[in-house]
DNA sequence: AATCGAAATGACAGCGCTTTCATTTTGAAT
DNA sequence: ATTCAAAATGAAAGCGCTGTCATTTCGATT
């Protein structure tokens, strides 16, 4: 180690600077950025020339503080390297940027004190709206968001006690319409395959098993508290089938599990659906390029996102309307393909 | 659509509320907060009590605007669905987060562009360090970097000319040793399959084609300017094959490439690695597990992101003590699988 | 040339916190 | 009971910006 000098240790350029530089007050030059018709073209110019030769960048927490206005909205995820909430993210900063707001993200890692933490993180950034996913928030955390006094929207899922608004799914009628799915498809011994560290994947799996002893079969139940990932899926598979070699049919609480136990499968000299048919959840991409191609549950990520940032910015900018009904249900649908058998 | 009330629209509790509650100054409950140390036990109880009552969550912007320090330190990626960044993002965080520094991330879709403006919209919120994906910053962009006065770190490449650190591995030498490798397997007809957006992936194929062409053979390229996919992989492979039908090893510029490959050749009846081999790049999780197991080149995302967290811990805490060598070479490995014939 | 409203500009206070320095309180030592 | 350093607390200023309101400048009109 040695200590050579950082590329500039001067202090950077404020508004004052920049007024100074230009011969205007700094009022002025607070202008030029905000509404700049309200200053002189002559004005405008100097601004501009000093700004640039200053490099100047303005304090965003200055403004901030000083408007009370940080055009940011806080973003809490289980997890960021899962393809669900890629989808749910983009969305919600291609609706978001475009009108100015930038989310901050952070994953809670599926631990609620996580999550708790990362929303006192993300309100003493004071975010202009709140979203969290799931419904399952601590009292404390649900307190916070209350007491925030900002829009809080939870998403991913259905609640019938929201803290404010709710954009999801039914996760336990997921479940149900899966079952029904592979009974049509003539399964009998049917598997479920998940990692119960996802609250929302918990739900599902209580839908499945009670439409399963609603038609007198026995839930054969197979899960890992590791979080969701392909080799899970083909570790999980060899569980399972060393417990119940007769399953015909296993759904997989995530797509990434389908694809791990379908690589398993295929090492093994299983065949789908033949032996034994797969049904994924959430449709992601690669469901429809997989071989054979995975029959999946598809959830409307992408129009989670959207629609969640579509009511937030009209309840910030249009004057607080909100939507006539906090909750708000964007269904799924099943994706028969080639891992399952045709109904 | 109608217009009820937000969950509570009252101003926030500030320092001052909490002091007044508590019965002392606002410096005190301040004090509580950074060195409680410095506060009687008593007051301190108070204070947290009416803290606890209130609600209160310190309003961070103003914390940083005070002490000008914000314990943040910005990150621009190219995309946050690719596996790769997750890697070195979650290193990143685990080893920040402990050291009480919280990272904003911003992605830049891959366009130089969206890059200058993510970079001139983390440095508004005055990070104490800043973290860039690749070498190819804009001229404006680096110029902001160099004005900003806090450290630079460009990852994931290395060039001769850094900003200011820079903690990598060269593409170029992978793309080299890509080929060697399908060579040492026996293969002479060898593609490349890549998607040119990526800064990192066009300097492989340099490496890659330079090297095929001093053993006079000729490059066989094929690309999207899509993003990487499972999809395109496959979508890919079909348009090789249609101009190409001899090839006997492709190098895919990425995992996912490599997969849809893999699944595209598993449906039109294509044995691997016998008909054709295939080599990834970045060897993601799913290489290992897929069947046939994938081989590929193995980089080191996790480390990447942990060197950079902790040199600039040691940069920002220890007194500004820079690594001898502001240039680090991570280097890469490849793993030989089942998707390609042995050496 | 005088008048007037609109356009352009600036002075000043304050956002919620931290920093600095001064003051008060405490408790141990005489 | 005094003394004095250490511990505890507070007053005031200021971080860089924006909001508000007052003032100046301008061009058009008579």
């Amino acid at each position: 180690m040695n200590t050579h000098e950082p590329p500039s240790r001067r202090r950077r350029a404020t508004l004052g600077d920049v007024a100074r530089l230009a011969g205007v007050s700094s009022v002025t030059v607070s202008r030029v950025y905000r509404e700049p018709q309200l200053v002189s073209p002559a004005a405008r110019d100097r601004v501009e020339a000093a700004a640039a030769e200053l490099a100047y960048i303005p304090n965003r927490l200055a403004a901030a503080l000083a408007s009370s206005q940080t055009h940011t909205i806080g973003v809490v995820v289980p997890s960021l390297t899962n393809g669900v909430f890629n989808d749910f993210l983009s969305a919600l900063h291609n609706t978001l940027l475009g009108a100015g707001f930038q989310a901050l993200v952070l994953d809670s890692r599926y631990l609620a004190a996580n999550e708790e933490r990362a929303i006192a993180t993300l309100l003493g950034h004071h975010p202009e709206a709140m979203i969290v996913t799931g419904v399952d928030q601590t009292a404390t955390a649900r307190r916070m968001l209350e007491q925030s006094g900002v829009p809080v929207v939870q998403t991913m899922e259905l609640t019938d006690d929201p803290i404010d608004i709710n954009i999801g799914l039914s996760h336990p009628a997921a479940g149900y319409a899966a079952l029904r799915f592979l009974l049509d498809c003539g399964a009998r011994r049917i598997a479920h395959m998940m990692a119960p560290l996802d609250a929302r994947a918990v739900r599902r799996r209580e839908g499945f098993e009670r439409e399963l002893r609603a038609n007198g079969l026995d839930p054969i139940v197979i899960h890992s508290t590791k979080p969701t990932s392909v080799s899970l899926g083909a570790e999980l598979l060899g569980e399972l089938l060393a417990a119940h070699p007769d399953v015909d049919a296993i759904w997989c609480s995530s797509d990434y599990l389908a694809l791990g136990a379908m690589f398993e499968c295929a090492r093994r000299g299983i065949r789908i659906p033949d032996d034994i048919a797969i049904l994924g959840f959430n449709d992601l991409e690669l469901c429809a390029v997989a071989h054979p191609s995975i029959s999946s549950v598809a959830t409307p990520r992408y129009e989670m996102g959207q629609t969640t940032a579509e009511i937030l910015l009209e309840l910030l900018r249009g004057s607080g309307r909100r939507p006539a009904d906090r909750r708000i249900d964007l269904g799924f649908e099943i994706r028969a393909r080639d891992s399952t058998r045709r109904p």
